[in-house]
DNA sequence: GAGTTTGAAACT
DNA sequence: CAGTTTCAAACTC
């Protein structure tokens, strides 16, 4: 795969358009092959060398033509562009699905970014080559700047995004308090921007194709839906995204009220995805998304003839995806998995730091935090007036997992698990900008959600509202759920086993302060399930949390990164190992077993779902996903219930890209249903491999995948925030085929399973702090971006696949 | 449910 | 860096 596939990448898109999938996908969905390219190399901008090679690619190349030229076609009769304005338009249009992409790799340099989106969508018109340079100037634009004076502007269609993700009507209002509380005047500014932009977008019915093709990218992005949620949700996403921008402007300065039906409609799309995700996921909500869905019909006949988007739906649903924005519902979990973990605990202090500083960053996170919560709330039981309480709360600064990071999320997490769930959220402006992980602060707030929906999914929605309630007004609400007994706590991890990765902890001597700490490992907060003891792994412990890790990323900036790394392509060392393990991923040390041959889970290789590489110490491996020596797992040597997995997955690997990249589509739309694919794209990974026995991998394993997205994939059976592998874990095996899609494109980032081995298994290197993202350069970043940025379109993947 | 085994994490 | 201890998960009964 990895050096072919260059290679492969000048072979004539033709062939995959020839295909009839990729004339079925085309069918399906506005979006063209091109944006799909488009996009994911948008999104896996992380990985440069990538880019380069999709630019290359013709076929991209003359995609991405077709989608910029008609955008620019549309937009232009429909509103001259002044070029600042035109730019915002654009940057908001481009950036959101820029975005998408970005927010994985550094939601917080979207915003920047936009700048160079626009000028890279008018560019890239006149040349691909551009993009590319477009793409590669996203990675450097990375560093979050709050003060860059480009930004501002720009960046407001992120944040707008997140804020808008206040969607929900109690939210708005919190939003509206939020901004005015902003001490920086940028942040308004922001939010004006954003909102002029919005008022552009408004003016300019053209841009609305533009836009819904965008959206379109942008919503395969961020929830694969099921072809039917997919369609609808894509006119009706579509229709919110670009109305997005705008009706948070003209929203803010408004009517909250009317914002707030906006808002409803908007979730309701969002609500779509959760229920495609997850059916189960609270019941309130399915009901509000019926009336929200009828709301928003109604809504939308009469907004579309307004010309006003709103998307604040997705916004809504994004928060988590917060900042990712729309991009990726699919994705997000997979994203977040992976940042998450190097994230939270950064954010963490960020967060901190932000909130000490009162920078604007801050004020962005803690409405992000804020709207969250008012988001939760809203869906549990649509309790904005925690709010206030809510913020008070010290704990915010910790992160929930990426997983539960966007709204959706959220709702899933209640209603799958929340356990695995709270992460420490970061409390980095930037960081609650930037990804997932944002989402993940309000996670954070949610604490008290998570857990309670964690234990019952089922009940959730009433305990859940209860446990929010109770939440908003004690700030300790974490501790109050660990009140379970620790046997409890993993008999619902054993249950949840399947639906939550999350498993809980039982640590008595660390405090779960220490890696021993699966939660802390993890980067989350110990929530009810856990049955630790003097556990200080909660909001109310956050400075210790915080200074904790500090310590130990001190000792290892590691510490918390992914321990299983999937890169698809195969690290350069261990190219050769690569082609002999069939596992795409490797354990970032490797492992030192020498009792239990790598065929059990005391092996992080085995448990993680991923061969055993050079790097590995192991004595007598057996390991089913890959052996140390090199012996491929793939076809022979399979423990019956891995071996499927691993099969799959190697069969993925090598499968031809078209059928993943049907697969892809297929899954994406039925991911925005299911989670899965991103859950599996980020912890799933390991998971994955895992049969449904197979016990959600831990999370430090989880992280990878989970970080990034990997919550997705934990629609399917619990979003917790960490992991729900197992239902993942089922699915992969049902539908082997389909996950393993998602996986390349994910193990392209991250997912340990498929994707094609990169990383060394031996030594720690692996992930880099951007771990997640694209740890290595060149084709990784290439096929990251693919899996990340829309694993859903094909074409995307295909091509670059081929390669 | 209790106890044992295992290997990572932490410590020296 | 290597050896030892500590720890909590995984596993067994």
């Amino acid at each position: 795969m990895d050096t072919p596939e260059r290679n492969q990448i000048g072979t004539p898109i033709s062939k995959f358009e020839d295909s009839p999938v990729f004339n079925y996908i085309n069918s399906l969905s506005p979006i063209k092959p091109v944006k799909s390219l488009h996009v994911t190399q948008t999104f896996s901008s992380l990985s440069f060398a990538s880019l380069p090679s999709v630019f290359t690619s013709p076929h991209v190349s003359s995609h991405r033509e077709s989608r910029f030229l008609r955008r620019h076609s549309d937009s232009d009769p429909s509103k001259p562009e002044s070029s600042s304005v035109n730019g915002n338009k654009d940057c908001t249009n481009e950036g959101v699905v820029m975005d998408a992409a970005q927010l994985y790799n550094n939601p917080v340099e979207l915003n920047e970014n936009c700048d160079q989106v626009i000028s890279v969508g008018e560019t890239s018109v006149e040349a691909h080559n551009e993009h590319s340079k477009f793409v590669i100037e996203l990675p450097r634009t990375l560093k979050y700047d709050c003060g860059s004076p480009d930004c501002d502007p720009t960046p407001c269609v992120i944040e707008a995004d997140c804020t808008s993700g206040l969607a929900d009507p109690s939210i708005v209002p919190y939003v509206q308090e939020a901004s005015e509380k902003l001490s920086d005047d940028e942040e308004h500014a922001h939010l004006q921007g954003m909102c002029q932009i919005g008022q552009k977008k408004e003016g300019t019915v053209c841009d609305w194709e533009s836009l819904i093709s965008d959206a379109a990218d942008l919503l395969i992005f961020n929830s694969p839906c099921g072809t039917d949620v997919f369609k609808g949700l894509i006119e009706n996403s579509l229709e919110p995204v670009t109305r997005f921008c705008t009706s948070l402007v003209e929203q803010f300065p408004e009517n909250n009220i009317n914002d707030a039906n906006e808002m409803q409609i908007v979730d309701i799309v969002s609500t779509e995805h959760y229920r495609t995700e997850d059916p189960s996921s609270q019941p309130l909500e399915a009901d509000q998304l019926k009336e929200m869905e009828n709301q928003q019909n109604k809504f939308a006949n009469t907004n579309s003839n307004k010309g006003v988007a709103i998307c604040p739906s997705e916004i809504k649903d994004n928060e988590v995806k917060a900042c990712t924005a729309f991009a990726c519902k699919s994705d997000f979990n997979l994203y977040r998995g992976i940042r998450r973990r190097c994230l939270d605990f950064e954010m963490a202090g960020a967060r901190r730091k932000n909130i000490d500083d009162g920078s604007n960053c801050s004020s962005s996170v803690s409405q992000f935090d804020e709207k969250i919560t008012t988001n939760d709330k809203q869906l549990v039981s649509i309790k904005p007036s925690s709010d206030s309480s809510r913020r008070s709360l010290p704990g915010i600064g910790l992160h929930l997992n990426a997983l539960a990071t966007t709204s959706k999320d959220y709702k899933i997490i209640k209603n799958e698990n929340l356990s695995s769930g709270r992460q420490l959220s970061l409390p980095n402006s930037s960081a609650s900008i930037h990804s997932p992980m944002a989402s993940q602060e309000p996670l954070h707030n949610h604490k008290s959600l998570i857990p309670a929906s964690s234990e019952r999914d089922t009940d959730a929605t009433d305990n859940e509202v209860q446990l929010l309630e109770d939440a908003s007004q004690e700030p300790t609400f974490s501790e109050e759920y660990n009140q379970n007994s620790p046997k409890k706590k993993r008999r619902r991890l054993e249950n949840a086993g399947e639906g939550e990765s999350c498993k809980r902890c039982n640590c008595k001597k660390s405090k779960c302060l220490k890696l021993y700490c699966e939660c802390f490992a993890a980067g989350v907060y110990c929530i009810e399930p856990c049955s630790c003891q003097d556990c200080f792994n909660k909001p109310i412990h956050e400075d210790t949390v915080l200074a904790t890790r500090k310590q130990i990323e001190s000792r290892n900036p590691l510490a918390f990164a992914p321990k299983v790394i999937r890169s698809s392509e195969p690290v350069p060392e261990f190219g050769d190992e690569s082609n002999k393990t069939p596992a795409s991923a490797r354990h970032k040390r490797g492992c030192n077993c020498k009792k239990s041959s790598c065929l059990k889970k005391y092996c992080e290789c085995y448990q993680g779902g991923v061969g055993c590489s050079i790097g590995c110490r192991c004595e007598g491996c057996k390991n089913a996903f890959g052996r140390k020596d090199g012996s491929a797992i793939i076809g022979t040597e399979v423990e019956p219930e891995e071996d499927e997995p691993e099969a799959n997955e190697k069969n993925l690997v090598e499968r031809p890209l078209q059928k993943i990249e049907i697969q892809n589509n297929e899954e994406q739309t039925a991911v925005s249903a299911h989670p899965i694919t991103p859950l599996q794209a980020s912890r799933p990974l390991i998971p994955l491999p895992f049969s449904s026995k197979s016990k959600p991998p831990r999370s430090s394993f989880l992280t990878i995948a989970s970080s990034s997205g990997l919550y997705t994939g934990q629609k399917l059976g619990k979003p917790n925030i960490l992991r729900t592998q197992p239902k993942f874990e089922k699915q992969i095996q049902i539908v082997t085929n389909p996950e393993d899609e998602m996986p390349e494109i994910l193990r392209g980032d991250c997912s340990p399973s498929t994707g094609i081995k990169t990383s060394s298994p031996n030594s720690k290197r692996i992930s880099p702090p951007h771990c997640n993202m694209g740890p290595s350069p060149g084709r990784r970043s290439g096929r990251k971006l693919i899996l990340q940025s829309i694993p859903s379109f094909p074409s995307l993947s295909t091509p670059q696949s081929h390669r």
